[in-house]
DNA sequence: CCCAGATTGTTGCAAACGCAACATAAGGGG
DNA sequence: CCCCTTATGTTGCGTTTGCAACAATCTGGG
C-alpha cells in the first residue's frame, strides 16, 4: 500500500497481506451493497438501512425499544430516532408507549411494515444471491468464520 | 436470515451460508472502518476519505484529473469536486489547469498534503494492524482472494 | 424521602451526500 | 466548417448524518 516510514517503527506496519485485505474488505463491502441497493431502487423499494430496521424489528417480535434497536443493529440514538420518523411517517412503523419506563417507548412493526419486508426480501434475497455468485457456500463459510474474527 | 417466502422461488433464495457471509462482509466492514477513524480523530487528523484521496494522488505521481481520480477511489465526480473542496481549502491540494483539455484541470498534491498524508499513515498503519490482528497473514491472503472474486 | 448522577429519546445546527441541471469544451459526421 | 452528441467539472436543492445540548425519567446513596 505504501513503503516504508520513519516516523513508526516497523513493526507497527502492517504487513502487505494484511494491508491487502484491509483494501478488499474496505473495497468490496460498498460494492456490494451498493449493488443491492441498485436492486431496491429499481424496483422502486426503500434501501438496505430501512431493512435492517424493520428485520431488526420483526426478529425480535416486533416490537423493540429504540435502545435495543440501536444495539441489534449498531446505530446511534438519535438516528434510530430519525429512522423511526421516517418509518412511521411511511405507516411501517408506529410508536406505543413503554409501560415499565416512563421516558422510554416501544416501536412497534405494523402489518404494513411485515408487508414491506417481504416485498423488500423478494428483491434483496436473489441481489444477494447474485452479488455473492462468484463464491461457493463452502468459501462463504471460510470468509464468514474469518470476518467472526475480526468482528 | 429469515424462513422461506412465498413470492419468490426457492433457488433464488440465498443459502445460509450465503446469507451468515454478506451480513459478515457489511457488519465487520463498518466496524473495523470506524475503529480506525476513531483513532485519527483521537489525534486529531481527518478521516480516511481524505486519506484515500491523499494516498490516491500521490500513488499516481501527485497529480491527477478528477475524472481519474474518480475511477481510481470508486467516487462520483460531484464527491470528488467537493473532496477538492475541502483539501483545497486546508491547502492540501492545489487545483492547476489542463493543457490537453480546456475544460478539465488537475489536482495536484501539495507538500502540506505529502506530509499530511505521512503522518496520518503514522496513526492508520498501526490502526489497521491492531483492526486485523486478531487473523495470520494467511488468512489475510485468503480473505483478500475470497473477496477478490466478488469485486 | 430527597437529590445528584446516569439513561432515554429528541432536536438545532452545521457539514456532507445524492440527484438533476448547468456551463464549458472536446469529438465526430455531414 | 458547423452542428450535434458526449464528456468534464461545478452548483442548487432537498435529504441525511454527526455532534452537542436538552427535557424527561429512572436509579441509588444518604
Amino acid at each position: 500500500m505504501q513503503q516504508a516510514e520513519p516516523h513508526i517503527s516497523d513493526d507497527q506496519i502492517p504487513s502487505d497481506e494484511i494491508q491487502r485485505a484491509w483494501v478488499a474488505v474496505q473495497r468490496v463491502a460498498p460494492t456490494l451493497y451498493a449493488r443491492v441497493e441498485a436492486d431496491l431502487k429499481k424496483a422502486g423499494l426503500p434501501g438496505l438501512d430501512w431493512y435492517s430496521v424493520l428485520w431488526g424489528l420483526e426478529r425480535e417480535g416486533g416490537a423493540l425499544r429504540p435502545r435495543d434497536l440501536g444495539k441489534v443493529l449498531f446505530l446511534e440514538r438519535y438516528n434510530i430516532t430519525r429512522f423511526l420518523d421516517r418509518l412511521e411517517a411511511e405507516g411501517l412503523v408506529e410508536r406505543k408507549e413503554c409501560e415499565e419506563d416512563g421516558r422510554g417507548l416501544v416501536a412497534v412493526l405494523t402489518d404494513a411494515g411485515y408487508a414491506m419486508r417481504l416485498k423488500m426480501w423478494a428483491v434483496y434475497g436473489p441481489a444477494m444471491k447474485e452479488a455473492l455468485s462468484p463464491i461457493t457456500d463452502e468459501e462463504a463459510v471460510t470468509l464468514a468464520a474469518l470476518l467472526c474474527k475480526l468482528g
